[in-house]
Formats: C-alpha cells, structure tokens, sequence
DNA sequence: TCCTATCTGGACGGTGCGTCCGGTTGTACT
DNA sequence: AGTACAACCGGACGCACCGTCCAGATAGGA
C-alpha cells in the first residue's frame, strides 16, 4: 500500500472513531471524510458502505474479545470467566452511541461486514457458553448467539452511554437455570 | 369533526397499521397515504410527524395494558400478576417490526408523542411493580422503567417478529433477587 | 524524471422527509 | 337548493443523506 494511502486509511479510522463516538452511528459519512481530511471519494474507495467502515473501526476491539474467550478456557471457574467476558462485551461496543443496537442486529447476518468480522469471536464465545453449561445449569433453551444479541439490546444511560447497571445484572442472574 | 374528515382519518389508521406492519416503521410515510387512498398533505396535517402516527396506532394497545395494570392489583398473586403483565407488554409491541425497540427509546422521554401516550400505563405499572417489591424479593437497584425499556429492547425472531422466548425468560427469571 | 496509483471534490441520481399552496371537492347549515 | 367554508388533493419545493462516477490534480516510487 502507498504511502499516502496508508496515511488516509489511518486518518479516516481516526476520525470515524471520532465522528461516530461523538455524534452516533447515524453520522453523516461527509463529516467522517471531512474530519480525516479527505475527499468522499476517497472514503467510498476505502469503505464501500457504513457497514464496513463500523466492521473497520470495531476491529481491534473484537480481536480483543475474541483473544479473552479463548483465554478463559484457562479460568477455572468457568461462571466467572463468562460472566466476565460478557461485562466485557458489553462496555466494548458502547464507545458509540447507536453501535450495540446495530451490531445486536448484524451479529448473526453472514452477510453483513461486521457479522462476517465477528464470525471467530461468536465460535470462541460459543465454545466459552456450552464449557459453562457443563459446570453450572444454564437456561437449557437459550443459545449463545441469542445471549449476545440480547446484551447488544440492553438500554443505555442517554448521559454517559453506556449500559444500564441493574439492566446487565438482570441478564446475568437470570442466565442460570 | 367532519364525516370526510373522520372517514380519513380511520382509513390512515388502517392503512398505517398494515403497512407498518409489513413494511416496518421505517417504511415510507407516503406508502401509508397511498394505502389510505389520501393525500400526502392531509397524512401530514392529521399526524405532523410519523411518531405522531405511532402514538395514535399504539393507543388502543397501550390503554389497553394500562387497564391491565390496574386490573392487576386485584390479583393476589402479585409475582403472577407482574409476570403476566409484562409478557402481555412484550407481545402487544412485536406486531409493527422495529416498534419495540423505538418505544423502549422514547418511553421516558415526554416530549415525544410516543412517550406522553404511554405515560398513564408507565405509572400503573410503576405501582405494580412497587407492589411486587414488597411482597416478593426483587432486585433493589432496578426501576420500572429501565425494565420496560430491557423488555422492550429483547431480540426479535426474524421470521416471526416475535420476541426470542428464552430471552423473556431470562428477564422475568433475572428480576428476582 | 516520468509513469502511474491515488486522491480530490463536485455533480449526479436516488430516496425520504416534512412544508406549502393553488385548485378542487364535500359537508353542513340555512 | 344554495352557499360558505372546512377539508382534501397532489405536485412542487427545499433539505439532507446515500453511494456512484469521473476529469483533473497530485504525490509516490522506480
């Protein structure tokens, strides 16, 4: 990649993270081309739809959940593990405003570039999710893609963004059995 | 009001219900009018903005769960009445795709048409709900309506539209303390 | 230096919102 | 019946955003 290339590539990520933390997921994609100082050209080349500049932004953060499920595996106390993974899964999509909601939503769509992106993380979670069912009686009907897309769904505090305590307590205690 | 006037006025209702029904809430405000057989000025004089025609296509449904709520202080079973009450809740917003998430939004929020529709049945259930806590041990630092904005936040089966059941369990399980 | 990959940014066509208004129609009342 | 006016029709409008396309400018690298 050139390097003016690669300079625009990391400027519009900047600034996406940016746009979007500050003013949601329904931002503008101008203003993310302007704040990176590039033309819209140059964005659409780069990231053809929304879809794929979230996928672009989420990145590092969904390697980083997928990287602690699979370290789990070495905690043994297994309820732990998960529930602390799930609190974990919870604050890292809450950096912007409108982005759990949409990711709950693409979480299981093959289709879609933020599903196609967290496709590793799901498996390494569903593993994590059936490990704990061994050692502790999990509700036996639920599945672990509907877990996720339901922690996606929690309410937010509209102040700071981020989800309901009590909310994300619920959903914890009522996962067993 | 006027016989003409009236005549429209329920034809946009109708047509709203069916078009939102199967098109979402997204779908188009002039499709609505279309289906009505109306213009697209007379849909924007009768309901100025499309959360206007929310407020008026949920009304039935939501006096419909106030009464309900009150109705369920005669139940002695309160644990019963609370839970029954809120499975009613999650069922009467999953006709329209997309609805339940944008109620769960602007349930507190009174400036919105949707939110000053559902106030009377938000304190109905808030008093439920008050109720239960004494004689039931729920989770302290839960409100009445951060749980309605969870129910209502609850992922969708995509097929059917209808809450994904084992989340709805998850919750009333989780509730307690 | 010079070729070429890349960028720029405006124009474009498309969709939807919500407003406005001149011309028309239906209603209610006398 | 006749009339006055409420209500409707529906197209035009301005706005915002999406995502595409491209001709001209430019910067990287051999």
């Amino acid at each position: 990649m050139r390097a003016d290339a690669q300079r625009n590539h990391d400027a519009i990520l900047a600034a996406a993270k940016a746009v979007f933390g500050h003013a949601g997921t329904d931002a503008p994609m101008e203003d993310v081309a302007r704040a990176a100082g590039v033309g819209k050209g140059t964005l659409y080349r780069r990231f053809p739809t929304r879809e794929h500049l979230f996928a672009a932004i989420l990145q590092d953060r969904v390697d980083e959940l997928n990287a602690s499920a699979q370290r789990a595996h070495d905690i043994p106390d297994v309820w732990r593990a998960l529930s602390e993974w799930l609190e974990l899964y919870d604050r890292c999509a809450t950096d912007y405003p409108g982005m759990s909601a949409r990711v709950g939503e693409s979480l299981s769509d093959d289709n879609s570039a933020v599903g196609t992106l967290c496709g590793p993380m799901r498996s390494s979670f569903a593993r994590l999710f059936e490990r704990a069912r061994q050692e502790v009686p999990l509700r036996p009907d639920l599945t672990p893609a509907q877990l996720l897309s339901m922690v996606s769904g929690l309410p937010k505090d509209s102040r700071t963004g981020r989800t309901v305590e009590p909310c994300l307590r619920v959903v914890l205690d009522g996962l067993r059995a």
